[in-house]
RNA sequence: GGUUCGUUGGUCAAGCGGUUAAGACGCCGCCCUCUCACGGCGGAAACACGAGUUCGAUUCUCGUACGAACUACCA
């Protein structure tokens, strides 16, 4: 008989952006099944009423659709086990409650809200006191008859171990005296996720659950769940946790204090979504061969499960950056100047040639958005400290420097095409003529041109980009100041 | 506090009883070079600790330490 075929599922709740943590756990899970001709499912979990967010539930489906994880199944797509929507099918989950209820697996509580925060504070350690567990008959009939409110609660058993198998931690066991008597449908009708999640898995025919490891010691409960209703277990493969480091060192789940932890916001900084999908991929998974680049495609053809790795890892933005920077170099020129042109259009004045200038960056920007900040000096004439003339491998001088200005001037008026290689040529020559290092001639050119001693590109790269009036026009204002100076 | 999990350089990590303990990022140096970047070459840098098992432990077992997650009518 064939294996069953794979099925996983993203199931995010639309409380907010869709965080880099949320994302690899969606990247894994697709690829988990796609690396075995599986299927990908993806619903929406919105059954908690106050915390939705207005909007989330397309942040996330565009995320998946920047990435290119497409789904089978799912919130627009449809299939045949909708609705994909939790709160869509509210009525199935009080359905699947009773049942439970009926079997003796789950039990009505009609504990207050009060009483289980006070229950919280007297012992810290908080947990349900179980007062409903055994509640006579009648006295359930008369608060059912009174319209009481109620959630239903999951009957743990009280002695016993439960264990089951996780993927990538191996066998984990937990005493049933450890676990709380969870709430598995609420006082508003709707289930909780830890019943919603096992009811659909199961519905949907999901065989692989790919989750956070913050699961890990909930599982054995969802565990009893499938027991309870004679469904088979799936597979559980629990993901190593992403983390943050803050600015004392301190390692924690990743989230907001730790910086731009979105999806959204990493693009919004001129991270490409390739990147982030590829740097993100490595991040607790490691192929067989240590490749390091990989696209969809070949994450794909390459993922496994027994590459996943068991201990969290520490999100590193140089890493991402140098991720970036990559896939930014494999972009050719006219792709990267498609994405910077128009940012450096809107910073720079008219007579910059910003095509010409976005070549002069393709290799030096680790994000798009590094583009506009390297070329401050381009946009404004920076203020200039006469030291930055000095420099003494090509043995310059504020003086010598001035000396060069003056007399380039004339030389560079008479070039005709303003072009990189032929004002290159030019200073060139003159620079043989006067007898110094080429390197002289462009460093006092450079610092006249840009007023700032590092830059992206060389002297005469600069002036083709500023054009001839604007370059001119700086070196003659380099020259009065070099004349005041001195 | 309890429970569960984890621990190879600063970070990501390979390793699955015998290795000079890979590789990548970052860092440093050299080369290239119109400064920087790109590219090339090289360098510093790690098995948390203690017992066992074994001829032999980074690898297996158990403790200790440290870290993390969970402990909601949130997911």
């Amino acid at each position: 008989m064939a294996e069953k075929m794979i099925r996983t599922r993203f199931a995010p709740s639309p409380t907010g952006f869709m965080h880099i943590g949320n994302l690899r756990t969606a990247l894994y899970s697709y690829l988990i099944a796609k690396a075995n001709g599986g299927q990908f499912i993806v619903r929406i979990e919105d059954t908690d009423q106050v915390r939705l967010v207005e909007g989330a539930t397309d942040v996330i489906l565009k995320t998946l659709e920047m990435t290119g994880l497409d789904y089978d199944e799912g919130p627009g797509v449809g299939g045949p086990n909708g609705p994909y929507v939790q709160s869509e099918r509210k009525d199935i989950y009080k359905k699947y409650a009773e049942e439970l209820v009926e079997k003796g697996y789950a039990y009505y509580c009609f504990c207050s809200q009060e009483r289980l925060q006070q229950l919280h504070e007297e012992n810290e350690v908080g947990g349900y006191d179980r007062h409903c567990r055994d509640l006579p008959k009648e006295e359930i009939e008369r608060h059912l008859q009174n319209g009481d409110p109620y959630v239903i609660r999951q009957r743990i058993p009280l002695e016993g171990v439960t264990s089951y198998y996780d993927e990538v931690f191996g066998e984990i066991s937990m005493e049933n005296k450890e676990m709380q008597d969870q709430i598995l449908l609420k006082a508003d009708g709707y289930p909780t996720y830890n019943f919603a999640h096992v009811v659909d898995d199961h519905l949907m025919g999901v065989t692989h659950v790919v989750r956070g490891s913050e699961y890990l010691t909930s599982t054995p409960k969802y565990v009893l769940l499938y027991d309870a209703f004679g469904w088979e277990r799936p597979c559980y493969v629990h993901l190593p946790l992403l983390m943050g480091k803050d600015a004392d060192g301190n390692v924690s789940k990743l989230s907001k204090r730790h910086g731009a932890v979105s999806f959204q916001d990493l693009v919004a900084m001129g991270y490409l979504p390739e990147a982030i999908v590829n740097y993100i991929a490595l991040l607790g998974w490691c192929p067989k061969d240590n490749c390091e680049m990989f696209d969809l495609a070949s994450l794909k053809q390459n993922f496994s499960i027994e590459g996943i790795s068991k201990s969290p890892s520490v999100f590193d933005y140089q890493k991402l950056n140098w991720f970036n920077s990559e896939y930014i170099k494999q972009l050719s020129d006219e792709a990267f100047a498609e994405k910077v042109v128009p940012m450096l259009k809107e910073a720079c004045p008219d007579y910059v040639d910003v095509k010409k200038l976005a070549g002069l960056l393709h290799t030096r920007v680790s994000t798009l958005n590094e583009s506009v900040e390297m070329v401050d000096f381009v946009v404004n004439r920076l203020p200039l400290d006469p030291a930055a003339y000095t420099n003494k491998k090509n043995k310059t001088t504020p003086a010598l420097c001035r000396e060069i200005l003056s007399e380039v001037t004339p030389v560079l008026e008479g070039v005709e095409d303003w072009t990189n290689d032929r004002i290159f040529e030019t200073l060139k020559e003159y620079a043989a003529q006067k007898g110094v290092k080429a390197g002289a001639v462009m460093w006092a050119v450079r610092v006249a041109v840009a007023r700032k001693s590092v830059t992206p590109g060389g002297a005469t790269e600069l002036m083709e980009v500023l054009g001839r009036a604007e370059s001119m026009a700086r070196i003659a204002q380099a020259i009065e100041e070099l004349a005041a100076e001195a």
